[in-house]
DNA sequence: GGATGTGAAGTCGTTCACAGCT
DNA sequence: AGCTGTGAACGACTTCACATCC
């Protein structure tokens, strides 16, 4: 909508837009603060800015990937990442040599592959907030210990396999596997 | 646990390896059927069948994987489908001169890589169930317009946009820069 | 007039607590 | 004795409906 030109929305067009109820978004983003002017409705880059301040999106996100096998190389090329201030700045696997041709192929080696026995290492020079687990389901509670150790507190797991973790550290999972059986059984009942 | 060996397990085991309340466990399970015996638990081999039944997983799903990418290319090598009676018997690209040198050389070209235009009369031929749509957000609805077309009734959408698709169709999304945000959203409030 | 902010009502899923089987 | 199945209490989110303010 900033990108269009619109100065104000309101939160039935917002509604409308995602599928959801007006008074919902007036609850959700109320619950934020008074982000709004009745009568009027929302000013679109206030909106924005405070929505990107709550969800922290105004700062940039220092993110490695481990695993660098099919899934981690299409991250690592995942441009989509820049415009939301997320930025992979290091990329890891237990076997960089034989990843190394695979990904700079690909990317012209903007990221170095490099083995994991230095995340923690690395972790600290460059900042590291963030640990995307792209390894074999096996692997994925061994990887996530390392990050712990190198106090990177959030991880998005690829992975089909539940990770613990410490109090103060999160793990969120993707597991496409699961809603493509969501998606099996709302086939199977329709 | 079948694999393990185990014969029975209860609730609150179930429960304990979910990270949920057991109640909420019973009550999930009890709503499609009496699976268990009182004082005794769910017999393992059995609770299996009856969850993969409910679940429609006891059948074969074949896919069809539309934009081949970075990631439609891992989705293409991903062994783990196989395991849970899912299978990819079609990949459509709209260049795929452009990207079958890519392809093939990761898989030796089990499946070969068709130009869109022919999706409606291969979901025939390979009676196709389920889309799995890996191509830019750009092009989105239009290849779920040619889905609906052929009426594959199951869409799985991994490209950040927001589809429309008339009533006795689904979609699913699998928007993981959501689920970042979301993390990136809790590590900024801890 | 018109859209937000928000108590109150409604809805849905979760958890408790125990009756009912084995 | 032990664990499921389940009514009842609880809690959390959703929606309604309208007072409030521009």
């Amino acid at each position: 909508m900033e990108e269009e030109g619109e100065k104000v929305v309101s939160s039935a067009q917002l509604a409308n837009e995602c599928i959801v109820n007006a008074a919902t978004v007036r609850k959700d983003l109320n619950y934020f603060g008074e982000f709004g002017t009745r009568g009027e409705g929302y000013d679109v880059k206030d909106l924005l800015y405070e929505i990107k301040r709550v969800l922290g999106l105004n700062k940039e996100w220092r993110i490695a990937v481990i695993g660098i096998g099919n899934l981690g190389s299409s991250l690592l090329a995942y441009k989509d990442f820049l415009k939301q201030n997320y930025r992979i700045v290091a990329a890891f696997d237990i076997d960089p040599p034989k990843v190394i041709g695979r990904v700079s192929e690909k990317l012209g080696k903007p990221v170095e592959v490099l083995h994991i026995s230095r995340i923690k290492e690395v972790v600290k020079e460059r900042k590291i907030q963030i640990g995307l687990i792209t390894t074999p389901a096996s692997e994925v509670q061994a990887v996530a210990n390392l990050l712990v150790e190198a106090k990177v507190r959030g991880i998005l797991n690829f992975a089909p396999a539940q990770i613990t973790v410490p109090k103060g550290y999160v793990v969120k999972d993707v597991f496409f596997t699961t809603i493509l059986d969501n998606l099996a059984y709302l086939l199977s009942n329709i």
